[in-house]
DNA sequence: AAGCGTTGCAACCGCGTGCAG
DNA sequence: CCTGCACGCGGTTGCAACGCT
């Protein structure tokens, strides 16, 4: 591994961030805004690439960031919006506000899989587990998933925008100590999910090619959706999903034997 | 108490994309 | 059109904390 190629001049720090570098990367960005990043830790007297501060202050120092564990709430719309949407972290993200991709991507790898494989639902497909396993996927083009879109209601976006006004940016330091940890109880979170039996009967959302997910998917990146990481301002919602204009998608599929729904009901 | 395996988070890496020159 | 730069994204790794024996 070496360094970034923007790195290769100078030496430069690695590694985790100290409360110093945090300092000043704050500072200097809440003073100054971040511009042009690569010129950041110049200005900001940080021996860090510029990467490498763009990455620290949308994970970590962002003001309008949540952290804190995953509510219920948060996490089945995660799994919604990946049977949609694949690892398009980004754009998950997008729709949970106060969370970051990466915070989602670690969420998702070392939990929300697990999860669903304990429920007997493959994390790829979203289907059941028996029913990979056994056909291998013979119709991996299947456009079963072509009504994802209706999925995610907008109920429970609405939750999550009201879940938003949780305080912010509380202090970062105490993260370790405090919040985080998903070794916690996740018994304890709240049960409101407002999930619904439907959802179809998973598909293999992540190849079909040509299908009304992909009309989905195309509707979907072209909204700007100023949630993602890519943006330094505070994020209210107004960019994200409208998801009630993907109903053009919904149809008779909302059968209830769906994978959402078993997820849902074991979870109960 | 110590050792060791597991887990989860933070950060890095490399690639793709967009854009200006 | 080509090139170089900056940014954004997803995959992967490193490591500290945790849990078990």
């Amino acid at each position: 591994m070496g360094r970034h190629s923007c790195c290769y001049k100078q030496k430069l720090r690695k590694g985790l961030w100290s409360p110093e570098e945090d300092e000043k990367l704050l500072g200097h960005i809440t003073r100054y805004g971040h511009g042009c990043w690569s010129s950041v830790p110049k200005q900001a007297g940080l021996q860090r690439c510029g990467k490498s501060c763009r990455l620290r202050w949308i994970n970590y120092l962002r003001p309008d960031l949540k952290r804190g564990t995953f509510s219920q709430l948060e996490e089945n719309l995660i799994i919604e919006l990946h049977e949609v949407l694949g690892n398009r972290w980004s754009q998950i993200a997008a729709q949970l506000p106060g969370r970051t991709d990466n915070e989602i991507k670690n969420l998702w790898n070392s939990c929300l899989k697990k999860k669903l494989r304990q429920r007997g639902i493959d994390p790829v497909t979203h289907k059941p587990l028996s029913e990979v396993e056994d056909g291998e996927d013979k119709n991996p083009a299947a456009s079963r998933n072509q009504d994802k879109a209706s999925a995610v209601s907008n109920s429970e976006l609405n939750l999550l925008k009201a879940d938003h006004s949780e305080p912010l940016g509380a202090n970062l330091r105490e993260k370790k100590s405090s919040s985080i940890s998903p070794r916690g109880n996740q018994l304890e979170r709240e049960s409101t999910s407002s999930f619904h039996a439907m959802n179809g009967n998973g598909g293999n959302n992540l190849m079909a090619p040509t299908s009304n997910r992909d009309l989905f998917l195309d509707r979907f990146t072209a909204f700007p959706h100023e949630g993602s990481t890519s943006s330094c301002q505070p994020s209210g919602f107004g960019g994200h999903f409208p998801l009630q204009q993907l109903n053009y998608a919904s149809n008779a599929r909302l059968a209830t034997n769906s994978a959402p729904s078993i997820w849902l009901s074991q979870n109960q």
